[in-house]
DNA sequence: TTAAGTGCAAACGCTTTGCTTCCTT
DNA sequence: AAGGAAGCAAAGCGTTTGCACTTAA
């Protein structure tokens, strides 16, 4: 997943359609996020895009996600250590965990959508929102 | 589930078997979440002690809890607001999330047992960690 | 030009920790 | 009697917010 000149145009044209101005700061968080596809940190986020923008705040990198998250262009989750995760990936899908040392990587995994989540008494709208699987990643294995 | 003596010579058992101090504060926050099933949070649960043992601290709270959850006694989960929950059940089943007030409520899917967990290159012993669906509960579909 | 956005700094809320005193065992 | 546990207070850490300055449109 290369970061095409489509798919920034398709950034700005979203920001453009809701008003939003294309700062370099927005520019830059959108493509850190893009280009990291291991679901950086409000502080990864932070580290890529001080590299090209010097100035710019760790609160403008959280203002920026909340944006960003509200408009649909990224997926927010809490990762286990509690620190929230940012993805350009906003299609349904779930999260394999490395139980040693935190890696985070997405897969689909498909068998989840022929079930159907179950009725229950009292509730409405219920709909799959969240699947995390546990494991051990290639590098702690061996370790 | 009602509070059983059963349940409190288990609860008392374990202890012991690690060496741990049957102290009052243990025994009221472990019932204190059993009895509260709605997952109480750490305030939650400081709130609820803090009427039978007044003089008790938040950070005996944050301790006690900690302990529980190393012993298998308590499982512990982040609720979308951030905050810890607590619950006595640690056996696997999943959560529903009210999408409006936040409540969370235990159910057992079946649905997934049926299911087996993806194969992925480079990560070994993956299975399921947790799984959350979110929807409206009675309450906030009235509203 | 001007309203949205940024940077700065301080505040916030939940959680953790060092240290002294207390209380199971 | 003795070591684990509780209480107190302060610090830690990620995140949020108020305000004045800057910048895209």
């Amino acid at each position: 997943m290369s970061m095409s000149q489509n798919h920034m145009a398709e950034f700005e044209q979203a920001c453009r359609a809701q008003g939003l101005k294309v700062t370099h700061q927005r520019v830059e968080v959108y493509k850190a996020i893009h280009k990291a596809s291991d679901h950086p940190s409000v502080e990864d986020i932070y580290a890529i895009v001080k590299k090209r923008i010097p100035s710019i705040s760790l609160d403008t990198v959280y203002r920026t996600v909340d944006t960003f998250e509200k408009l649909g262009l990224v997926s927010r989750f809490q990762a286990p250590d509690g620190r929230y995760r940012f993805d350009t990936n906003v299609e349904a899908h779930q999260h394999l965990v490395c139980a040693n040392c935190g890696k985070i990587e997405d897969i689909h995994w498909s068998g989840l959508e022929q079930l159907t989540v179950p009725r229950v008494t009292g509730w409405s709208d219920l709909a799959l929102a969240s699947v995390e699987i546990r494991g051990l990643c290639q590098d702690c294995r061996r370790g």
